[in-house]
RNA sequence: GCGCCCUUAGCUCAGCUGGAUAGAGCAACGGACUUCUAAUCCGUAGGUCACAGGUUCGAAUCCUGUAGGGCGUGCCA
């Protein structure tokens, strides 16, 4: 139990005692540090609806609990705050708890769900870009977190395999490529196995045929028509599609491998081609989907409704599907075959309709049943510092390679400035520079409200000061480091005593609040409470590390207890970084 | 037009579901190194929480309205 959670049911039993209600019993943090360690406002609250005195109250409860060896002080200030202090006994022991537990008091999910995770989203034929990198980086952390209290969770790529872009590039190629076979309806024979583009054709055929299109109705409609025939099954088409999808599934792994994230599953859109027909055939003969200017859709407007609803589009007026159909069909397998009780979807907050619309649709339908929890967790822009989404100096897409790449070779740029593992073979300081780069990134992109745009800032994201991935890892390594210089002398971490010193109890009284930090980040699937918290730990770390001369420390029960604090705090900073999906170096 | 979201210090952002004198980081200024890695730490200064009402013991937080900005709105994803 969180140490919030264990003072806040102390105080429930004194305010029931009173015929209050157990939620006034509620302690938190205070907001007042000068004043006091933690604070319980349920006073006024309890007051109002005992219709008496708040400080008359606080003082009923502060009397009953005043003897109690948790506390060292406790006193009410304004109209009934009641402000507490721990005694150092308490702290120390609730500390050693902390250091004996494997789980650092983070109790585990009751029940555990069985739970998918969709994101990444990386489109086939197209180049991966920043709003992938959210959704990957947001995804794996949120999966991580959830892992940790102990849900059953798979992650999907979801690739977008089948839609309209299929139908663009085949059109592309063959206007590129007319003699391939491909192309030619009568070609009965072997497709060749070599893929007749690259990664780098691909990437500049989309965006061209993309852009016509836009001008060009007549075009547009001969690449809907191919995409029906692909989906269809037109052999030429299939085959010329799957070198499309192997070689940007190549390219794919080759930029997750680099982000450090991996996928459970690799399906895409397409992988529900064979069940569609069947859900489709049943939709129609149970009457939720119905043919209206000749496409195939479901409703899904309620009269609740204060806003215009648009219908599902099941199959459109060509006889092909987008990417409704292809989210109902793998919502489907999620359920039927996975038996997942929640699916998340990490995808931009612009996808937001399509979601609740998605979602009705599968609940509507049958599809879900009502107990399955479907859940869209929107991320906002990376915007550039104009406060316009993120492009290149060129004012082109920024590609994820190419902002990988940046934020390494400006990390690199950082340490020669400071003058950081100058030293070291050139090997590792390569590894150390990736290692800073990353961590900056994903720092930097985990930090902000999930839901909220953010600015990207290069320089700012790798600075070595202040809320920077940066920061952490130094954190983290100079921990490593005393670690090994206590063991190269001889000293042992032993048994956490009483804290003698300011920094050393804040330290201890911040180490009581990551289960909040990590189980509120779980609740709203937001990773950005993990950042805050990591970063408080750190500063409160450099603090004590700062009064708290390890080495030169005479006496040595004091110094083994503070070497076991280090290795406590090393290993939730560690974990803590792991759940960001940020590794440490053993230096820097 | 309709709907959703946003507006907090010079800049970038938190604010734990209504609590005390609104907090961080950067930038600025002052201080602490023959270092257990100063990539750190301490201190100072900086805000009409966009604006106007309302709800109550108490509002950045809830409600209404106004201004400014972003996004979405049936055959793209």
């Amino acid at each position: 139990m969180s140490l919030t959670s264990f003072l806040s049911s102390i105080f429930s039993e004194a305010f029931v005692a009173l015929g209050a209600n157990s939620a006034a019993g509620t302690v938190v943090v205070s907001k007042k540090p000068e004043l006091a360690q933690f604070q319980c406002n349920g006073a006024m609250a309890a007051a109002k609806a005992l219709k008496k005195n708040p400080r008359e109250i606080a003082q009923t409860v502060v009397n009953s609990l005043a003897d109690r060896p948790e506390f060292s002080e406790l006193f009410i200030a304004g109209p009934g705050f009641i402000n507490i202090r721990l005694s150092d006994d308490f702290i120390a022991a609730r500390t050693r708890d902390t250091a004996n537990d494997e789980r650092f008091g983070i109790p585990p999910a009751e029940p555990p769900r069985t739970v998918i995770v969709d994101y990444g989203g990386p489109t086939v034929a197209k180049p991966m870009h920043v709003g992938h990198l959210r959704s990957s980086i947001i995804g794996d952390s949120v999966i991580r977190i959830l892992r940790f209290l102990g849900h059953e969770v798979k992650g999907d790529i979801h690739m977008g395999d089948w839609g309209l872009q299929m139908g663009m590039v085949i059109v592309e190629a063959e206007r590129r490529m007319p003699t391939l076979p491909y192309f030619d309806a009568a070609f009965d024979g072997d497709y060749p196995g070599q893929p007749p583009v690259t990664m780098d054709d691909l990437q500049e055929m989309y965006p061209k045929i993309s852009g016509e299109c836009k001008q060009d109705a007549g075009l547009l409609d001969r690449c809907q028509k191919a995409t029906v025939e692909l989906q269809n099954g037109r052999r030429g088409y299939v085959a010329l599609w799957r070198h499309f999808v192997n070689v940007s599934v190549e390219a794919m792994k080759s930029d997750f491998h680099r982000l450090g994230v991996d996928f459970d599953l690799w399906f895409g859109e397409s992988a529900y081609e064979r069940t569609i027909p069947a859900m489709v055939e049943g939709m129609k003969s149970n009457g939720h989907a119905r043919l209206d200017d000749g496409a195939w859709i479901i409703d899904v407007a309620s009269d609740a409704d204060n806003k215009p609803m648009p219908p599902v589009m099941l199959i459109n007026s060509q006889g092909g599907t987008g990417y409704h159909t292809t989210d109902l069909a793998t919502i489907r397998q999620r359920v039927n075959e996975f038996k997942a009780d929640e699916v998340y979807y990490v995808v931009d907050k612009r996808q937001s309709l399509h979601f609740e619309q998605v979602f009705r649709a599968a609940h509507k339908t049958g599809i879900a049943p009502e107990s399955v929890h479907l859940e869209h967790l929107p991320f906002g822009t990376m915007n550039g510092k104009d406060g316009k989404p993120f492009k290149t100096r060129a004012g082109g897409v920024m590609r994820l390679k190419e902002l990988i790449g940046m934020m390494t070779e400006e990390a690199s740029k950082r340490m020669l400035e400071a003058g950081v593992a100058q030293d070291y073979p050139e090997a590792e300081r390569t590894i150390i520079a990736e290692k800073v780069g990353m961590a900056a990134l994903r720092y930097a992109d985990l930090m902000n409200v999930r839901s909220a745009d953010y600015v990207f800032d290069i320089e700012r994201f790798t600075q070595f000061e202040g809320r920077t991935g940066a920061y952490l890892l130094y954190a983290a390594v100079r921990i490593k480091s005393i670690l090994r210089k206590a063991k190269e002398a001889g000293f042992e971490a032993g048994d956490i005593v009483a804290p003698s010193v300011d920094s050393e109890r804040d330290l201890m009284l911040k180490l009581f609040a990551m289960p909040n930090a990590v189980t509120e980040a779980a609740r709203e699937k937001m990773p950005h409470h993990v950042c805050g918290y990591a970063f408080d730990l750190g500063q409160a770390f450099s603090r004590f590390y700062n009064d708290c001369h390890i080495m030169t420390e005479a006496d040595a029960s004091r110094r083994a207890s503070w070497l076991g604090l280090c290795r406590l705090v090393l290993r939730e900073m560690e974990f803590l970084l792991g759940l960001l999906g940020i590794e440490t170096p053993e230096r820097m």
